[in-house]
RNA sequence: CGGGGCGUAGCGCAGACUGGUAGCGCACUGCGUUCGGGACGCAGGGGUCGGAGGUUCAAAUCCUCUCGCCCCGACCA
């Protein structure tokens, strides 16, 4: 391809309205441009890195077995119904009418779809495993879309759906696809990890996400030293601590706490640890409010608190709900003389001997409560996110903390979406049995978008080989008919060879080719000057290290077809 | 949804407080010179100042409403 007639729009500066790493470069390297709030255009260049992981996703998938379809983007609301989610998927569903006023959304994930296709089409065990998979568009209208392609309204996704005859065959299924992902992002070039993971919204039994390590994900993960452990810190699992040893009792005590609500007023004013304080916080499970008990240097994990409830979702209750409960202000509710409310506490809460605790009084606390003293706790559990430190429940040392982003998730869904659609097939005996299902995605425009954040320097992207838009970018550096010409025979027989060469033939200074090279990140430069020429030489530039090469022409050729036939 | 910020030429911004008919850098067009890390000269083109309404002799500027975008938060009582 040659710069000169390509939409190529690299930015001198950075735009405005980017922050992270891998949007800013995004942008200025011409790979996309935003349409609306998390809805992109994909350039040519940003096209064809987004094809080449495609192409990686499809080889893998068909590798281990998947068969490619196609679905709809535009679904009907009855599939949705049927499920249930089409009132439990809440906002991010985007609905809209037909011109005959009936119901459609646009698909977030396909679960109902090909659930529908697999009962109207798969009848016999003799079928059975299947797997469907496709790379669609999908549209989630988030809360908050941002970093331009890492969380889109609008983005590509691969999805796959297994269905097995029973678990055991599912476990295979899973597996099978936790391998092929564990290549795909292998052959991304990303430095990733396998973490257990929560359900979520598509639900099921167990799941692990993929997250590629960066400071700027989203997602926070912990994870033992010897790599036995990993988990996303919603998931992650707390045992309870080992008793400590008893001490005395002091006595409870009333004590004036003005203008402090909050734990970091009250240590501070009190002059104690966080860890000798107990937050009562009060959660929304449902129509029942629940009191939760949690050290002052932890926090609540409203998922396990709600899988504990065996409720979908819980949230902080409302201030109004907060002040009916405890009789006080925000910022003071405490265990002691709560009534007609399940008071729930954290394992860790166990151990805190004369915790200082709200008194459901305005700026009032009381100092040396006692659990099995002073309030009556109803359960104690695992509530509370893991941090850096704690132990892991595998008993292999403590945890450590890493920042990553999600770019794949595979689910166990058991038959969830089987029993609610009725999604049978013919066993070996003539009976009817549920399907046992799957399903798998992929983040095709968020591993580009992880790609960046892992491969970059201060002038641009560093493409990895096999995701990069073209292996080699032309360089030639003077408008001398020598340099042209030799860029023109050397542009040819690479091409000819198989390699995909960008040419930046357009008649700009040679600086300027050099910083818009390093900011499209291809990862070969092939620099064409005149002296070098003279004696027959080019120069062959690697774009992560800046290593230069002098070669022949002959050399490029051989080194260049060796690489691209990688 | 709550809080904060921003919409002025393709991009980055100034002008607004103190109202007087729009400017800078880059990019773009033409000609010439230059040519290995973001060249230079000369000559140009391009903006209903996000939108609507209002105040005023006069509005990018003041007031009201509205749309869009970005950032933080939406768990710590």
């Amino acid at each position: 391809m040659r710069v000169s007639r390509a939409l190529i729009p690299t930015l001198r500066e950075d735009p405005g309205e980017a922050e992270t790493v891998s949007h800013r470069l995004m942008l200025r390297a011409g790979l996309i441009r935003k349409v609306a709030a998390g809805i992109y255009t994909y350039l040519p260049l940003g096209l064809r890195i987004i094809r080449n992981i495609e192409a990686i996703v499809r080889e893998e998938m068909n590798r281990a077995g998947a068969q490619e379809i196609l679905m709809p983007i535009a679904s009907p609301a009855e599939l949705w119904k049927e499920t249930g989610r089409w009132d439990f998927y809440g906002k991010e569903l985007l609905r809209f009418k037909d011109r005959h006023e009936r119901d459609f959304c646009l698909g977030p994930t396909h679960e109902e779809v090909v659930t529908d296709l697999f009962r109207r089409e798969v009848r016999s065990y003799r079928q059975l495993p299947v797997n469907f998979y496709q790379i669609q568009t999908k549209f989630r209208d988030e809360i908050r879309p941002r970093f331009g392609l890492m969380r889109g309204r609008e983005f590509i996704m691969k999805d796959a759906y297994s269905f097995d005859r029973d678990e055991a065959g599912a476990r295979l299924s899973y597996q099978k696809m936790y391998d092929a992902y564990t290549r795909i992002f292998t052959r991304c070039g990303l430095t990733f990890r396998a973490v257990e993971a929560d359900t979520g919204l598509i639900g099921g039994t167990s799941s692990h996400e993929f997250m590629v390590l960066a400071d700027t994900g989203e997602e926070t993960i912990v994870y033992t030293e010897g790599g036995t452990y990993a988990a996303n810190v919603e998931r992650a699992e707390l045992l309870p601590e080992p008793e400590a040893p008893p001490e005395p009792q002091q006595p409870l005590q009333a004590v004036p706490t003005p203008q402090a609500s909050t734990v970091e007023q009250v240590t501070a004013l009190l002059k104690i640890s966080p860890r000798q304080l107990v937050k009562t916080l009060l959660y929304s499970a449902g129509q029942e409010t629940v009191a939760v008990l949690v050290r002052g240097d932890h926090e609540v994990n409203p998922i396990k608190l709600a899988r504990l409830l065996g409720v979908v979702e819980t949230t902080m209750a409302a201030p109004d709900i907060v002040t009916s409960v405890t009789g006080a202000p925000v910022g003071f509710a405490g265990p002691i003389g709560l009534r007609n409310i399940r008071i729930l506490a954290d394992y860790a809460v166990k151990n805190v001997r004369n915790m200082v605790v709200g008194a459901n009084k305005a700026e009032t606390h009381y100092l040396n409560a006692n659990w099995d003293r002073d309030f009556t706790v109803t359960e104690f559990a695992d509530l509370r996110n893991a941090q850096a430190g704690d132990p892991s429940p595998r008993g292999d040392g403590p945890l450590r903390v890493v920042k990553g982003i999600e770019v794949g998730h595979v689910f166990m869904l058991g038959t969830k979406y089987s029993q609610a659609m009725n999604a049978r097939y013919l066993d070996q005996q003539g009976q009817e049995q549920l399907a046992v299902m799957g399903c798998y995605g992929i983040g095709i425009g968020r591993t580009a978008a992880s790609a960046v954040e892992q491969n970059h320097d201060s002038k641009g992207i560093i493409w990895p080989l096999p995701i990069a838009p073209f292996h080699v970018l032309l360089l030639p550096l003077s408008p001398s008919e020598a340099v042209t010409k030799k860029a023109e025979e050397l542009y040819q027989q690479l091409t000819e060879a198989g390699v995909e060469v960008l040419w930046d033939d357009r008649d700009e200074r040679a600086g300027v080719k050099f910083n818009d090279a390093d900011l499209i990140g291809v990862p070969f430069q092939l620099l064409i000057g005149d002296k070098n020429l003279a004696q027959g030489l080019v120069e062959w530039k690697e774009r992560k290290t800046g290593q230069v090469q002098k070669l022949t022409p002959e050399q490029v050729l051989a080194l260049a077809s060796g690489l691209a036939a990688q």
